[in-house]
DNA sequence: CCCCCCCC
């Protein structure tokens, strides 16, 4: 921390502090280290290892090997600069729990302080006011704005206006994460993961040409927007993939609703950005980086949300041609069918050239960055935009893990459809107890809800299950008996001399959380019954006995029923309607699935079927 | 300064 290099440093985390996720950037931890002899609460850990301290891995007292690392300085207006080390890559060495116990006698380190006079400086110093730090070693856990101010403004090495003319090399230049609004001589080394096409727009206040790229350094990423001129100036030197050294951008909020990109700020270029291509490809620069959600916890999106997320192609639909209502536009769309560990599936739209020229063939590993989730049919299903990347088999580990699991999957696996629609068969949406679809106010949207649950049949309305409708094969109106033994159908405008049976049943089911009546139309109904209507009718009018049967049969019997809820307004009266689209004997083994995957979810287990 | 991103 005295600016020296240091190779391999071994150090004792003597206690971590979360610094909270804001505006969409993910939270991070603040580490309070210890070589033996100082200790320094001026260490970030960098977010991809942010599950060891969440698992427990990194505890109080754990030896770790920083095997990478970056000391930036931070400008501290009036208390002189301090430094701030981001462990990149560590090694535990030995758990929390083995050490059981802080080792020496560690005192704070003090900015300044030379090596050599470490113990004798360090029992004598009066720790600074300023200090997170308390001579006895205890870790204030105070984060302030400060700080995290501080944390946005330090930079990988100072650098002068001299330097910033001079021709930019790796050794000046700033990760991306310490890039803010407040401050402007910067330099990044960043690689380009992503460009999007030139993009013209037109609206009431302006009209122009943009496009934009993401960018990733060893630190984050950012997205960067380049308008008109700049677009001329850069739209052909920047190459997809490619590293450049970047300055003179200006910086301001992110909007979330628009970008996975981890981080909180993005970058507009400007008149004075400077671009210059890295000649060498450094290697130390990563390329995409992924912030994968199970596809099973898509259906905790909202629609309109932009995910990342990695799956097996299962299968590959046609290619689609059609216009768009709105646009008037000529259309090429391509679905797909994803699926993951999560025993999850759903549905990719791909777009244009991109549906045109997509192979299936192998079922390959589809990884996306920025997919757009939509709820058509109440699932979910997710589509390509202009600024999601798709990548084909990517080589990295992820991928390869899910290759692994599903070139070994039995070939009776089910996969729970999250993009099932509404009205057809399975067993998509969610799974809710009755009494969560009230409290979840379920229909009472503008839409209708789709949900899943299990229900024990408790009662079936014997009188009035079937009516009498009109014989028109597509017509299901309720026909007035004209008591000649004809029958008027108002929608055809017609009289007939027969009818056919339709089923209308009302029926209260209930689970331990509570009860709710249901209305199953023919389909449902001849399902939950497991006879036609037409039966149903003439038994009602030959046997009671037999038809009293029927219902008897399946009253107090569990099912799984496909549930939709809509508010209907009837005679200035509105109520929220329960329809039961599909209704199955339960599937237990499936059951047993979610309930076990439910159960690792809620303990942080993790929600992969291994 | 865009932020539209389509269809059932």
């Amino acid at each position: 921390m005295s600016g020296g290099e240091m190779v391999h440093p071994v150090v004792q985390v003597l206690g971590s502090k979360m610094i909270p996720a804001s505006q969409g950037s993910g939270e991070r931890y603040r580490l309070l280290i210890s070589d033996g002899i100082h200790l320094n609460s001026f260490a970030m850990l960098a977010t991809q290892h942010n599950s060891k301290i969440t698992s427990g891995e990194l505890s109080e007292n754990s030896i770790i090997k920083i095997t990478n690392h970056i000391v930036s300085v931070v400008k501290n207006t009036g208390k002189g600069d301090k430094r701030i080390m981001v462990i990149l890559e560590m090694e535990i060495l030995k758990r929390g729990s083995e050490v059981g116990h802080r080792i020496g006698n560690p005192a704070p380190f003090t900015e300044g302080a030379r090596d050599n006079t470490q113990q004798e400086t360090a029992q004598h110093e009066t720790p600074q006011p300023s200090s997170d730090v308390k001579p006895n070693g205890e870790f204030i856990r105070r984060i302030t704005v400060e700080s995290l101010q501080n944390l946005a403004n330090y930079s990988r090495r100072s650098i002068n206006d001299t330097t910033l003319n001079s021709p930019m090399n790796t050794t000046m230049t700033h990760p991306i994460i310490s890039l803010s609004p407040y401050q402007n001589n910067w330099v990044i080394k960043a690689r380009v993961t992503s460009k999007t096409a030139i993009r013209h727009w037109s609206n009431a206040r302006s009209e122009g040409k943009l496009f934009s790229m993401d960018l990733v350094d060893e630190s984050g990423e950012i997205r960067a927007t380049a308008f008109k001129d700049q677009v001329d100036k850069f739209y052909d030197m920047i190459e997809e993939g490619k590293v450049y050294f970047i300055s003179k951008c200006t910086l301001k909020m992110a909007n979330k609703k628009f970008t996975t990109i981890n981080n909180d700020y993005e970058m507009t270029f400007t008149n004075d950005t400077k671009v210059v291509p890295c000649m060498e490809d450094d290697t130390s620069i990563p390329s995409l980086k992924f912030n994968f959600v199970n596809l099973n916890l898509i259906l905790d999106s909202q629609p309109g949300d932009m995910i990342d997320f990695i799956g097996i192609c299962q299968s590959t639909a046609d290619l689609v041609s059609l216009t768009s209502k709105t646009t008037n536009r000529e259309l090429k769309k391509r679905d797909i069918t994803l699926v993951d560990r999560s025993l999850a599936s759903i549905n990719l739209t791909l777009w244009g050239t991109q549906a045109e020229d997509f192979c299936g063939d192998g079922q390959p590993v589809i990884a996306v960055k920025g997919g757009k989730v939509s709820d058509f049919g109440g699932g979910r299903s997710v589509s390509l935009v202009s600024s999601s990347v798709l990548q084909l088999n990517p080589d990295i580990p992820e991928a390869h893990r899910l290759r692994g699991w599903y070139d070994c999957l039995t070939e009776d696996v089910k996969f729970n459809s999250l993009s099932t629609r509404g009205g057809e068969t399975g067993s998509g949406g969610k799974w809710y107890t009755l009494g969560e679809a009230t409290l979840l106010q379920l229909g009472c949207g503008d839409k209708a809800d789709y949900f899943n649950c299990y229900a024990t049949l408790m009662h079936v309305r014997t009188e009035k299950s079937v009516y009498k409708a009109c014989p028109t094969p597509d017509c299901q109106k309720k026909v007035i008996d004209q008591n000649n033994g004809m029958y008027r159908c108002e929608k055809c405008n017609r009289e007939f001399e027969n009818f056919k049976y339709r089923l209308m049943l009302s029926a209260n089911i209930g689970d331990y959380s509570g009860n709710q009546w249901v209305t199953l139309f023919q389909d449902a109904g001849e399902e939950l019954l497991g006879i036609k209507a037409d039966e149903v009718g003439k038994l009602q009018e030959e046997s009671d006995s037999e038809y009293n049967e029927v219902f008897k049969k399946v009253t107090l019997m569990p099912y799984q029923f496909r549930l939709r809820a809509k508010m209907e307004t009837f005679n200035d009266e509105s109520r929220v309607k329960i329809t039961v689209f599909t209704v199955k004997k339960p599937d237990y083994k499936e059951r047993c699935t979610r309930l076990i995957n439910e159960i690792k979810e809620m303990s942080g287990m993790g929600s992969c079927t291994s």
